[in-house]
DNA sequence: CAACATACAAACAGGGCTGTATGTTAATTC
DNA sequence: GAATTAACATACAGCCCTGTTTGTATGTTG
């Protein structure tokens, strides 16, 4: 039963999304992985010859979705006298049109959302976090640069500012993945992110 | 063996105690009735005398939390009058002293932040989210009043600044809870509030 | 002071599910 | 083209844990 290279690895992605598929709907805890080899067509034999366990499945559903280019956007930034809070609106808007346009997205965040942190699933929360760790200093070095600039409204610092723009994007796709898409994520947050960065600029609350 | 009935609500409140710090240490869906009992001094058995299940254990581990007062911030409201966004700056400010005083809050919304919310965990997720629509209805209905007050910025409308209130207080609760605490909840999460509520209290925004 | 209900402890039943070990076949490799 | 090994299927071992049932002693009630 030896198959070629290409098509173990065409299992191992059909496998990825029986998992996305059966996690998506009864939920990490409660799938077993029979469940997600039949789903797949194949035994758990498979599953365990690419996967190392559950939580590493997870994780690699993870891994699969493909990232914006962090570094891209980072020169945009390097700029001396580049838009920050330009490029960051549209990057902000751009990430939100992704996650509306891509249900695999969806559903690997929505699973994420819902399932246990602790145990086994904690290097799947570190893992995150970690990028959240990145995004947020990559985020705070983009407003201290705006501030520099003399572009920050003297209410905020680069870091206030940064916590918020997370919170907001943050708090607008909790929202959306765990309500049933309810709304129009990509319009509404358009909206959320040109008034959040409209108080970024503005010089002086009036208060 | 039977106890009086004030002796058994205190067991009650033992095993309550319990679940919170092995819920707390091991994950919701790591530890054992067994392990929840043998920290509160019990068997299983008493455990099943008070409560239904696990679900029901933890949902009773989230009611075991005092709530603010809604009717009576829902009264201060009702003013004619009334300064809406003081009112909320206030209450919001207040929640978080709550959250960072009471350690027993922040580990019981920390399991709940942390722990599946698939399958029998639905109902809790699901009164979570009750009360979260009520809270959501509840600062709509305000900050129309504020608009009818001619308080509100133009640039938001009353569904907006309420969304973007609670995404900072959910994103500030939920990086504080997850993150070890690192950091001054209350003081953060004033400064927070005070930038937030001036912007929505700018005329119009100077772009 | 019966009779009944309560508040548990202790014993019971049983059940999917995980990880591994082994088997098998067909690609590769040399 | 023989040997090796990748890519699975199948079989195995093991287990902790959940929910329930039964037992029982003690409040509680009339």
């Amino acid at each position: 039963m030896r198959r070629t290279k290409a098509e173990a690895k065409e299992t191992r992605q059909q496998i990825l999304l029986a998992a996305e598929k059966v996690f998506y709907e009864k939920g990490v805890a409660h799938a077993s992985m029979e469940d997600v080899a039949r789903a797949a067509g194949v035994t758990r034999g498979a599953i365990y010859w690419h996967f190392a366990n559950r939580a590493d499945l997870v994780l690699e559903l993870y891994n699969s979705l493909p990232m914006p280019q962090e570094e891209l956007i980072a020169r945009e930034l390097e700029a001396e006298n580049a838009d920050v809070f330009g490029v960051l609106e549209r990057v902000g808007r751009e990430w939100l049109e992704l996650l509306a346009e891509d249900e695999h997205r969806q559903r690997i965040l929505s699973i994420l959302l819902r399932c246990d942190n602790t145990g086994e699933f904690a290097v799947i929360s570190e893992r995150q976090n970690d990028l959240d760790d990145e995004h947020m200093q990559a985020l705070e070095a983009a407003f201290v640069k705006a501030e520099r600039q003399g572009k920050l409204g003297d209410a905020w610092t680069p870091r206030s500012a940064a916590s918020m723009l997370r919170w907001v994007i943050k708090g607008l796709c909790s929202e959306w993945l765990l309500f049933g898409r309810r709304f129009d994520i990509a319009s509404e947050g358009k909206d959320a992110l040109r008034r959040l960065f409209a108080t970024y600029s503005t010089p002086t609350p009036s208060t």
